[in-house]
Parts: C-alpha cells; structure tokens; sequence
DNA sequence: ATGGAAGACAGTGTATACAGAGAAGGTGAT
DNA sequence: ATCACCTTCTCTGTATACACTGTCTTCCAT
C-alpha cells in the first residue's frame, strides 16, 4: 500500500473517530513522524481530506474541520435533497428483486443486532448494502458522488449520537420500507420514507446531543 | 501566486477550454515542464483536478476525463434536483430586495449582448452574479459546494454549444423569471422555473451539439 | 519462427534539502 | 512600563534526487 493511502486512511479514522478534535492543527512534520511516512506523499493525503471537508487549508497549515449543530442541520438539508431522489430515482430504474431481498434482511435486523459485537459490524455492513444498492440503481455517478462525499460527513455526525439498539432496530424497519417502496417502484413511496428515516435520524442525533451537553 | 495555484489554474482551463481534449494523459515530467514548476507542485494540481471529477488517476498517469452525452444527461438531473431545490430555500430566506433588482438587470440583457464583446462578458458576470446570490441566499454550505462542483463540469459543457445571442437572451429571461419567483417568495414557482430554464438549456446544448456531429 | 526471459527504460512514488514567509519573543528606547 | 523594531525560529512551499514498479523490446533457445 502507498505511503500517502496509509496517511489519508490513518488521518480521516482519527477524525471521524474523533481522535482529531475539530480545531487541531495537522502540523506537517509532526504527522508525518507521527504517522511513519514522509511530508510528501502526507501533502497529498492532507489535500484529499482538505477536498472532502474534513479539514480546511485556511491560512496557517491543516486544520480540522468542526461540526456545529447548523452544520448538522445543513448536512441533512442536503441528505434530504440527494437521497430522496434517489431512492425515488431507484424505486423507478432498480431492480425490484435486489430491494425485496435487502427488504427481508433489513427485517430480520433486531437479530443482528442482538449479538454481541459491540461495533454493530454486520448491522452497519448491511446498510451499506442498502447503500451501495442504490448508488447502483440510480445510475447517476454524478449523484453517487455527491452521496458518497456526504456519507463521509454523516459517519463523522454518527459517532456523537448514542447507538443504542432500540434506535438501531427502528431505522433498520425505516430502511426495510423504504427498500419495500423501491421494490414496489412507488418513487413518491420511497422518497417520502427515506424524508421520514432522515428527519428521524436528526431528531435522534440531536436528541443524544442535547443529552450529552446536560450530562 | 503559489506555483501549485498556478499550475491548477493553468490545467483547469486547458480542460475547460478543450485545449486538453478528454483522453489526454497528464505526465508529471511533461506537464511540470511545460508550465514551468516542479513536479511536487504540479502533482497537488492533479490531485485537485482530479478530487473536482476533470481528470481520473486510473492505472498509469492522470488522464483527463470524458464527458459523453449520457454524462450530460447525468449532470443535468443532478443540477434540477440541487439547483430547484436551492431557488425553492432562497425564495423562503433569501432578501427579496437582492432578486428584485438581479431580475430588472436581467431584463436588460439583450443590451449587453447586442456589444460587441465576443465573449460576452459582461452577461456571464451578470449570471454569475445570480449564482451568488442563490448560494448566499440557501444558507446552505453543504448545498452550495454541492452546486459549485458541478458548475464546473457545466462550464466545460457549456463550451461545446453554440452560445449563439438569441438562445442566450431567452436563457436571460428564464433567469429572470427565476429571480422574480424568488422574489416574490413562491418557492414551488421557483422550482418551477429552475427546471424549466435547465431543461430548455439541455436540449439546446443536445440540439447543437447533434448539429456538430452532422456537420 | 515463435515463445520466453532478461535487461533497459519510462514514469510514478517517496524522501530530503533548501528557501522564503510569518509569528513570537526579546531588547532597546522613549 | 510600554511600544516598536529586530532577530530568530518554525513552519510551509518548492525543487531535486533516488527507488521501485511495470512495460516494452530484444535476444537466445527450442
């Protein structure tokens, strides 16, 4: 693996896991001794995350980049926009069989999630599926792009928020329906439950958020 | 002016300008040689263009992408959801004053282009001006990145059809009727005359551009 | 004549050295 | 004591040298 994909992986884990405090100055020698890896394939994954949003390039080196509840409240604005039509777009051109069988396995999500791995490794794994379902249905790249860079952003938004399994289990049945909308190929359906899934997810991060500034 | 900067802003319009036709490859040596800068700087340029969609790092070398009628269409139905959705949030937050007046300007559009400035200068910036204001308008960062990155792969569409005066006058009226429903604050009029006015402007740019191929 | 192997070459990936700019701290003068 | 200026240091931006990988060509053997 290349020297600058280890530093760009290594970099983005630690700020989407909150390693790197928004606000942290990424000084160039210090992570490229940190991470093993020279100063110049380092520039080059500092540039990929500055190009995604994770860190901003203003001014006096690489800064990481906060997330204000605005920014939330924009980041779902945006969600809203781009998922919703695309799961509308996908309830029209998909393959109905595909969403059927993501619907049933969405279902029997409690099950999954009643295991014992903490990281919710197969719960997270199936939604990606749902994800990556969709990204092939629309047959958009331009709009697959634009969901996969916010994807990155939500990961990062997700770690504030508690995942506690009730919450879990709900937004696996919110999924499960809005797979059995696409399936149905009703695309007024599908993007009015993924309106619903959306608005409900930021109801919850905000609800969790709230909780931890009190406690 | 940074040598990085430089290099990106000289190859981006190369690529705009169809001076780099899609296919070319961007050798490090050739490239760092040609404008003049070393090859880390020029390398941070690639990795911008291709982060931005206008090159691919694929295999061997940095080639610049293609754009084909398909991707024209994929472009467009990205910028009717992003676009209608934002003149719909800037008709509910935007300041009427800023639209009203954007609205009067673009009403006298055909003066400016009936100057004699080939590149029409004077109403692009007038346009462009349209486009600030919207992106200032939709409080919206995510929104409006969103919009800018894919303003930049519709210039480059853009160069392929003929910008001829009336087809830009009728644009400059569908502007204007955008501006006017912001305005008044009816979003779903907004919206309305969003995709309107880009639908027109794809068919014209398909329309022209079977010309070419025909001639 | 054809296939395979080896070497040369081209081109990227990485490291390091150097230069310039900006900030911080200290010192002198008022 | 405070302010201004100068020095110095640290950091980024750039250039260049080196290493490694993949490919193409050529030569030898069958």
């Amino acid at each position: 693996m290349r020297a600058s994909e280890r530093a760009y992986t290594a970099l983005r884990e630690d700020i989407i896991e909150w390693r790197l405090l928004p606000g942290t100055v990424l000084a160039e020698v210090e992570q490229s001794e940190r991470l093993g890896v020279s100063r110049t394939p380092l520039r080059e994954a500092l540039g990929r995350l500055t190009a995604e949003g994770l860190t901003t390039a203003g001014g006096r080196g690489v800064v990481v980049t906060d997330i204000s509840l605005e920014d939330i409240d924009e980041l779902f604005e945006l969600r809203e926009i781009l998922e919703g039509k695309a799961a509308a777009l996908a309830a029209v051109r998909g393959d109905p069989s595909i969403f059927t069988r993501l619907q049933h396995e969405l279902l029997r999500a409690p099950e999954l999630l009643s295991g014992e791995d903490p990281a919710r490794h197969d719960y997270y794994a199936l939604v990606n599926q749902l994800d990556d379902a969709l990204d092939a249905a629309i047959t958009n790249s331009y709009l697959a792009q634009a969901m996969r860079s916010l994807r990155v952003h939500l990961v990062r938004v997700r770690r504030l928020a508690s995942d506690d399994v009730a919450r879990l289990c709900a937004a696996a049945a919110e999924h499960a329906a809005i797979a059995e909308a696409i399936a149905a190929g009703n695309s007024r359906l599908a993007e009015a439950a993924t309106t619903v899934h959306l608005h409900r997810s930021l109801s919850h991060i905000k609800a969790t958020h709230r909780e931890e500034n009190h406690g």
